[in-house]
DNA sequence: TGAATTCTCGTATACCCTACGAGAATTGTC
DNA sequence: GACAATTCTCGTAGGGTATACGAGAATTCA
């Protein structure tokens, strides 16, 4: 791990590249696009979405790692450092990629139908951002403990939060509501997309990885250090899928949530 | 990322090193130590626990890329292709790693004493899992979709499942009840270890991270395209901390668990 | 004493990101 | 038409990673 996110140099620039697409009404133009048509200089023979687009195609068919910069350069036809003029870095290319993603990721924005049921308007959430990770594995290699504050980002958390306004608890108790589901999706989602990236990249399937170790219960497993385990073993309870448990907690928290409402 | 978790080799090696202090009775020599006293060659100048250990310790104070084999090697001053001799591959190491700390971390065994009530037994996994993971950031930067299935795993398993049992849920529900509260807990844990971790590695906190991002709101956010974020903010819905939400969010998901008992 | 065994570790390979600075292309001005 | 100003292009170089290979050193047993 390359200790990524180790502070981009500026904000503002960062701010300006992830806004590109966005400007606000009677806003000056924005950092893609030749922008200024007039002036000197050599023309450009990309744009960013160029190549925040390849990097995103590059992860999705290849793996994380062929989105290099040396990798995405060949990809273009380009010199490696000729990807410098569109992006300051590395770092800041992921988060292009990254908020990318999740505008693609479509959720109904405000005014536009929803369901009527809050819980209904969380599942979307929770479908739409799992399936954004299955169809982008890299997702699940890329740290957003400070996310990209781009008009993805923002439009994902807005959504959420609509649909827990619906529930009409105080404005704190909804948004920590928020911030628990937005947790548990985002994480299982994250799980979810680990789990089928190692299996491709391993070429092995968990149920063989897991076959391979058959030796743990014969030789190394102890019953008498492992009474509950051993006991929901015998009862046969170990045949749910994570997708069943995913739905099981999902449905659990959620409860939990609106039981609170008639407090 | 360096692509870990490629496929160990030979897991019934793996799962020997994993286990290697932890013998059944009645059971072989195990990898470590010098096994058979006797017999030619020379002499080890290390064991397995002196890599593990030492790593541990580097990654605790300087970070996991300070746990690379080269300088793990500089540390125990022997040259870098010594470690192979104790240790198959780098990504073993982190395995071996990983499960030392999940070893260390104190849960009630079976039969030990612990609270009556189970909400207080899952309260001290999340306390001591919690733990563990600030005073190990860089267990945060490991994946763990393959876990370790060494004796800290399977101890951690087994002592949530034991707490879970205490509801009188059916097998199958305990054990999909039991992987969700670990989802939760877990990825928790893991997010507030990398959210310090970021603070350490880039010096910076999280809210001088936001602060450098006032931009965002003054010349970007579109408040008509973000009306519940809006009406939270005017609320003063925003000043719950994450250890706030993540209390929130575990005792919503085990109200709603422990709901299921009396359908 | 010599064979067998086991541990030690230098070298070489193939990646990664990016600072630096020289060169190429284009426009506007005189 | 020449030249300055500007902007994009990109080769090179440096410091980092894991580990395959194979020669050499150390130790014990016959």
């Amino acid at each position: 791990m390359s200790e990524r996110r180790s502070g981009q140099g500026q904000p503002d620039k960062t701010l300006a590249l992830l806004w590109r697409n966005h400007r606000r009404p009677a806003a000056e133009p924005t950092a893609n696009e030749p922008a200024r048509q007039r002036g000197a200089g050599r023309r450009p023979s990309l744009n960013v979405d160029d190549v925040v687009q390849t990097g995103i195609r590059l992860a999705d068919e290849q793996g994380l790692a062929a989105a290099s910069m040396g990798g995405l350069a060949k990809e273009l036809g380009v010199g490696t450092m000729t990807l410098y003029t569109y992006v300051p870095s590395k770092d800041e290319l992921l988060d292009l990629m990254v908020d990318q993603v999740l505008v693609e990721r479509e959720l109904p924005g405000p005014g536009a139908p929803r369901p009527d049921d809050w819980r209904a308007q969380v599942e979307i959430y929770s479908q739409q951002t799992r399936a954004m990770f299955q169809q982008h594995l890299w997702l699940s290699q890329v740290s957003t403990i400070r996310p990209p504050v781009g008009p993805g980002m923002l439009a994902g958390r807005e959504y959420l939060l609509s649909a827990v306004l619906g529930l009409g608890l105080t404005a704190t108790e909804t948004n920590t509501a928020a911030l628990a589901i937005t947790t548990y999706v985002d994480s299982a989602a994250h799980l979810e997309a680990e789990s089928r990236l190692v299996e491709r990249t391993t070429g092995q399937t968990n149920d063989a990885w897991w076959f391979e170790r058959n030796d743990l219960w014969e030789t190394y497993f102890d019953v008498d250090r492992h009474p509950a385990m051993t006991a929901i073993w015998h009862a046969k309870g170990y045949d749910s899928t994570p997708a069943d448990s995913y739905r099981y907690g999902l449905d659990r928290l959620l409860d939990g949530i609106e039981a609170m409402k008639t407090l």
